[in-house]
DNA sequence: CATCCTTTGAAGACA
DNA sequence: TGTCTTCAAAGGATG
């Protein structure tokens, strides 16, 4: 199968995904005859209200989500075997130059997006806004900077990739195959990526309660504990960013224009079924994108896993969700439409 | 002020 | 192995 950058032991891709993919064929057409345009956008503003109270409980229709999501999923490992837009060792994104043109101006610092945001992390303000793959761009991914299993977790298997583009070559040594999270993690206070360039990435240790204790600490801490609340902590390394989700930050500024929408989950609404409306090979881009940016996580953080940032095997937060679907599927009245 | 909503996909946990 | 859960982004809405 077609390799990225000539294929150099990428195990990511899987040639048993066909069927799937091929039994979609209709399927998708039939999404793409349905494509969403701003025109549904009157029908979708009132299915968001329509859809979350028909027939469906909630644990069923997390089911049908699953299981159309296995079926992209399929489609996704499909897509890994498509001719990659590549040319050499550099991935040339066709649509608009990933990573460096991704986005359009509006997510520039001070472009239309973005400027009034408060949301903005630390870390995410004052660097390229673009996408984390920024960052990277440094990165010489090139074996003698391999890293070593040595930070690695139990359990935690990151499949090491040969091809990164020379595209994201990085200054020499700064990476070096023993470098694990804690042997940089100075460098990665305040957001800062061990090439010195702030990582989207990385935040600060997150948490606004976190955040807030620090503050207060300040004033009502001893010295003692204030001493220790100084000592280095553990900046969150956030998880790479999915096919979806690129799409999602290129596409959701157009979004807003066109459908002159604020509201962030019924533009993810409308960025979902526009997802699905693309074609094998638009998706194809996101996807391929969305695998360098695992690999280039994989690298520059060995150790991580996304483990790291749950919260319990069970978070309070899906589980008061998850309790409150119960409840409601005890209560059959909103069941019927 | 914290959490929810809403989407897809990746990865971890668990039976 | 299959299923479920959590978290990535985003920002308005809500309690």
């Amino acid at each position: 199968m077609p390799q990225l950058n000539g294929g150099g032991g990428d195990d990511l891709g899987a040639n048993d995904e066909m069927i799937a993919f091929k039994d979609e064929g209709d399927h998708e057409e039939k999404i793409r005859e349905s494509a969403f345009t701003e025109s549904d956008l009157a029908d979708l503003k009132s299915s968001l209200v329509s859809e979350t109270e028909i027939s469906q409980s909630p644990a069923v229709i997390r089911r049908g989500q699953q299981d159309e999501q296995r079926i992209y999923s399929d489609k996704r490992e499909h897509l890994d075997d498509v001719p990659k837009h590549h040319d050499g060792g550099m991935y040339k994104a066709p649509y608009s130059g990933y990573p460096f043109l991704m986005l359009p101006e509006p997510y520039l610092p001070n472009g239309p997006v973005s400027p009034s945001s408060n949301k903005v992390s630390v870390v995410q303000q004052g660097m390229h806004p673009l996408t984390p793959l920024l960052p990277y761009e440094h990165f010489n991914p090139s074996p003698t900077h391999m890293p070593t299993d040595g930070g690695q977790k139990p359990g935690v298997h990151r499949h090491q990739t040969q091809e990164i583009s020379g595209f994201y070559s990085l200054p020499q040594g700064q990476i070096t195959p023993s470098m694990n999270w804690f042997s940089h993690s100075l460098m990665l206070q305040s957001g800062m990526h061990p090439t010195g360039i702030p990582h989207p990435a990385i935040v600060p240790p997150s948490g606004k309660q976190e955040h807030d204790q620090f503050d207060r600490s300040i004033y009502n801490k001893s010295h003692a504990e204030a001493k220790r609340e100084k000592e280095p902590k553990k900046p969150v390394i956030k998880k790479p960013l999915n096919a979806f989700m690129l799409y999602m930050k290129e596409m959701r500024a157009k979004v807003i224009a066109e459908c002159t929408l604020k509201e962030s989950a019924a533009i993810n609404q409308i960025l979902g079924r526009r997802w699905h409306a693309l074609t094998r090979e638009e998706q194809a881009k996101y996807y391929e994108l969305a695998r360098k940016e695992r690999q280039l996580h994989m690298q520059l953080y060995p150790s991580w896993s996304a483990r790291d940032n749950y919260v319990s095997a069970l978070g309070k937060k899906k589980r008061r969700k998850r309790d409150k679907q119960q409840d409601s599927s005890t209560d059959n009245s909103l069941d019927c439409s």
